[in-house]
This record gives structure tokens, sequence and C-alpha cells, in this order.
DNA sequence: ATGAAAGCGCTAACAT
DNA sequence: ATGTTAGCGCTTTCAT
């Protein structure tokens, strides 16, 4: 048993509506889009036979009419991953109500693929493309060259010749160890992208100086859930465990978070964590994560807007992140 | 700092793409698409032009005259829910190598936007479009009316009319109750949709019946991590609490995980845990849940060849759910 | 207020 | 092997 169309029924057409209200094709699409005033009683008529014959318009015959498919594209690396998710979600909320759909693509993190979807999306006519995918200078000349509009998402820094938007990545981890220092911690451990040009790693290391702490082991990770899995290992095997660390990330925090249960540890007990995203997950590991969290929503409709708006004075938006509370830095709550 | 197309350039089609090869329009295509032999020579031509001139071809006006946009729908109730997260990557890994897109949307579960949401695919000229989203005999006639393909995803039973594939849920609580009356439980309460017409119920039902066990306490949540968590809580309070539990879903299990953690209680020693779906977050909860694994990426394959490919002979495909052991029952794994 | 008709870029039937 | 052409369904300019 399958779906088809049932055989012999011919797709309707605009020109069936209008053969069938009495009126021309034009006198259609004017009642619909409303390109010209239609007398009450003509609309009524063009109306009711819309929905007698069920007449579905050709989104494809618009956009080609058009030159906008009144889609918008959306590059991820992994749309299974909560934080990529929560924001493709965030970007289809401010899309749909503007009356644009949502095509999202995972590029897995490769440059090749981020370019090839640009192609597929822009033959596709869409009205422009979000990327969230790691990208810097030297890939902006062939996405200029595509011909389509784009902006970055997840981006935390200015880009020339780019509009972006992101999180002040820096503040954020400042913000988190500042806590973490606050508590009382002297030996604090950072796990992530551990290279000066990685902000949270220097929101990290600036917080620490400021309070005169030597900084603590930093241990390398991909955000992913297996590479904090192998970085918690690795922090828990550590022989002068660190009292507290600052993780890159709510996706890596779980993985710190399985290694320091399977080491039979206590955290925030015998390592206190602050994470970064506020994704929902880091609401429901055990302990909560005190996390920074990303204002997903906001940053969604901005670029979206962006894209299908008039654009904005600014080339860079960027937003705060939220400290949000939790168990996993020694608070109570 | 915007990045509109550089004004001026009028977009290039299969037109300019001939006379600066030299042929006429057809030849391009038949290039391109091999609707017919093309000499090596004129080949090489066609292509030089086609990369010089950056020529990408426009979607719109193939969709509109082939009358397939070469894409497939999705209507998940939220995309951003891990296991409907990783079924649309599963589609997605199905339908890309075809040539086909993916156009994911939400439904929230409304049998409304689950609606509309069709019309405007169908609008949109898809080639199928995949239903992952609450659905009964009642709904088939309207989205038979759309006229387009469609199939029902994660839909554990036959529906006439429908082609439908999905796990044996009946058959995987069965499984996982069993494992956890091996380990000698006495009292096994059940979380979930308890009503004598879900699978889920059923199964534990009867692994129970067939042990000659009385069923435990059911408690009811809907399949989310909030309401997983005042299950949890119910459970928790509960005057003879059971020593184990059969948990509908994942995402479920995570919010009754965080009840009992915060009750002071520990899983599996105070009470024990098999929980249902598989999802990645099943195995960096902790304790890592013993889960009847969904075959994800099985059933979106089989999904997508329905839609696109030749119609398979049955009507629903039913796969089986793999138990997967790990902590959370009382296993040392 | 309504109609006629051109044309968006493409494919494929048909002709050569 | 290659060219000509009709037409997919729509919007919109220009008439009326």
């Amino acid at each position: 048993m399958t779906n088809a169309p049932p055989t012999g029924t011919r797709k309707v057409t605009r020109k069936d509506v209008a053969r069938y209200a009495g009126v021309s094709d034009a006198v259609v699409s004017y009642t619909l889009n409303g390109g010209a005033p239609v007398a009450a009683a003509t609309a009524a008529r063009v109306r009711e036979a819309v929905r007698l014959l069920s007449y579905t318009p050709n989104a494809s015959a618009r956009a080609l009419k058009l030159g906008s498919a009144r889609l918008i594209g959306v590059i991820v690396p992994d749309s299974a991953n909560p934080y990529f998710a929560e924001l493709c979600k965030a970007v289809e909320a401010a899309a749909v109500p503007a009356g644009y759909a949502v095509l999202v693509v995972n590029s897995n993190d490769t440059k090749k693929r981020t370019l090839e979807y640009l192609h597929s999306l822009a033959s596709r006519q869409v009205d422009g493309v979000l990327i969230a995918a790691t990208v810097d200078e030297s890939d902006v000349p062939a996405f200029q060259a595509t011909g389509v509009r784009w902006a970055l998402l997840n981006h935390s820094s200015e880009l020339a010749e780019a509009f972006t938007v992101g999180v002040d990545l820096e503040a954020g981890a400042r913000a988190a160890t500042e806590h973490l220092i606050s508590h009382g911690y002297q030996t604090i451990a950072f796990i992530g992208q551990a290279r000066p040009d990685d902000p949270r790693y220097l929101g990290w290391r600036s917080a620490l100086r400021a309070a005169g702490l030597e900084p603590g082991p930093t241990i390398y990770s991909p955000f992913t859930r297996p590479g904090g899995h192998a970085a918690g290992r690795e922090l828990t095997g550590l022989r002068n465990r660190p009292e507290a660390v600052f993780v890159s990330s709510d996706m890596i925090s779980i993985g710190v978070l399985r290694a320091i249960h399977e080491a039979g540890l206590n955290a925030p007990h015998d390592v206190a964590l602050a994470s970064f995203d506020g994704t929902v997950e880091s609401e429901y590991s055990w302990p909560p994560l005190t996390t920074v969290r990303q204002p997903i929503l906001a940053m969604g409709v901005a670029a979206v807007n962006q894209l299908i708006g008039r654009a904005t004075s600014t080339s860079h938006q960027r937003f705060e992140g939220e400290l949000v509370i939790r168990r996993s830095c020694g608070c109570p709550g």
C-alpha cells in the first residue's frame, strides 16, 4: 500500500481555479497575494473555487518567477548536537512566522561539504543561508562567489566582509571561572581548545590572573561527549587533581561527568565544574551543571532578521551569556 | 556589511553557458543530466563554460518542469528531541546520497500544524513526506487529500491505507522487563502511557504476567524530561517504593534519574531502571541506561526508500529493538 | 476591477 | 550528435 496520488487526477492549477470562478488567471493571483484590488464578490468566488478544488499553489513556479523560494538554509556541523538542534529551532521560530521555511544540512565540520551545500542551497533559490560551522577569513571569497546572502551564526568575533552573530565567549568563560574562584578553589583546570586563540581559554586565563592564581592544567577536548569522556579520564587520573575545572561546552561536560562517576568520584565535592552553552542537557545531568547560557533564541532571531530583513548597521552582533548557577560548582542550588 | 550578490551581476543561466560554449541550450542540459549522448569534446567545452561562468542550475525551474523538487519532507513533533534529531539525521543520510534534500518541520505534536505543513510541503513539490508525529486512522483521509506521497515513521502498528515503519514496542518492553525480572526484582513499576493501547505497557504487563508477578505501580508521563522528572518524584515518594521500573523512553528516564538523585537515592541500588530508545543520552546519563535501542538508521533508510524508491510489498515494516545492557538495571556493565 | 500575454530557467520531444 | 521549441505554473506590466 502506498500513497501515490490517485491515478488520473491531474494537478489542479491556478488556471483551473480561474476557469471555475469565471475569472482570469491574474485575478486569482491578485486575490491570493493581494497584488491588486479585487471586488469582494469576485474574491469570494475565487476563494470558494480554491477550497472546492483544493488548489495548492506551486511554490516552484512561484520561486522561479520571483527568484526567491522563501527558504532559508542553515549549515551546521551536526544537527543532532543539542546545541545546534536548539539553534536550528530558534532559526525556524524566527523564519516561519515571516513566511520562510528552513532547510538544515549537516557539514560534519568539513569545509568541502559546507561549500557544496552552499552551492546546492544557492541553486534552490534560498533567500539566504546561515552558516554555523567553523569558518575563517580564507573561506570568505568562496562564499561570496556563490552569490547568495549569508551570515555566520555561532561566530564569536568580527570577520571582514561578513555578518556574524555570536556570544561573547571570553566574557562568559571569565564569569564562569570567577564564580569557581569565588568558591575558594585554588587550582582550576581548563578543558577545551587550550590555545591562545580560543576566547574561552583566554577568559579562563584572565580570570585566574586577575585573582592572582596560577593556571591549572589544561586538557584538550573536541566538542563531543566522547571527547569529554576522554578528557575527564585524563583529569581524574592527574597526580594532583585540581579542585575545579572550567569546561568549554556542555557536551564536553557530559562526558567529563561520566568519567568522574566512573572513577568513583563525586562532583562537586571532589572536583567542581563550570560549563558553557546552557543546553537542556546541562539541566538534567547529575549534578546539574553550572553553565554560561547562550541566548540561543535571540541569536537565531537576529541572524534571520539580518538575512531577510533590512541589514542592521553592525557587522558583528555580540550577545552576552548568562551564568546560571546549579550544583556542579558547589553551590547548594 | 551584508552579503548581497554584487550589484550589476546578472544571474548566469543555462543560456549563457550555451552561448559561451557555442552550443544550444539543449546540449548543456544533455551534458549536465545525461539526457542524450554528447561528443566528448563538446561536453568538455560545456563543462569548461560552466566552471568559468560559475553557473548554478536553477533548481526551481527544474522542479517546475519536472514536478519534483528532489526534496523530501519530514514532520516531527520536536526536532530538538534527541530521538527525533537522530531520526532526521538518519533520513538525511539515506536521502542525500540519492540526490534528495531533506526539509524538517516541527509540528509540536498538533494535528493542525501537521496538516498545514503537509500542505506547505506539497506546494513545494516534495517527492514525499515522512510523518513522525502521532497519527491515527482519522487523519488518513486528510493526508490523502493533499495528493503527496507520505509514510509514517516511528509508528509501531499497521494503519489502513498507509505505509508505516516502526519498532516492535511491545516486544522491546517485554525484553526490558524480563531483564529486570531476571535480576530478581519482585516489584516492577511502569512509567509512560499507562493505557492498555500502549504497546510498551502491554509488553511490561505480559512479561510480569509470564513470570507470575503482580504488576507494580504505573505512573503517567509525557515523553519529556520534565515529565519524567515529575514522574520520578512520584516514584520516589511512593510508600512502598518498587525495586525497579520500566521507563517508556530515554527522555523520561533522564528526568526520572534526576528525581532519584535529588531524593538522595541511588540507582540501581535503591531503584533499578530499564529504558527505551537507545539515544546517545542514555549512554551518558548516570548511571548509564540499560535500554532498548531502536535501529534508527535502518528505519530512516527504509522510510526513505519507500518514498523515493519502488514501494516494498509490505504496508508495515517492523523492526526489532536491541536490549543494550548498561548499569541502570543493576548489571555491573 | 479585470484580462491578455510575456517570460522566469529548465527539460524533452522532435527534427535534423 | 546537436538544435528548435513548447510548455511547466506563476507574477506582473500594460491595456481596457
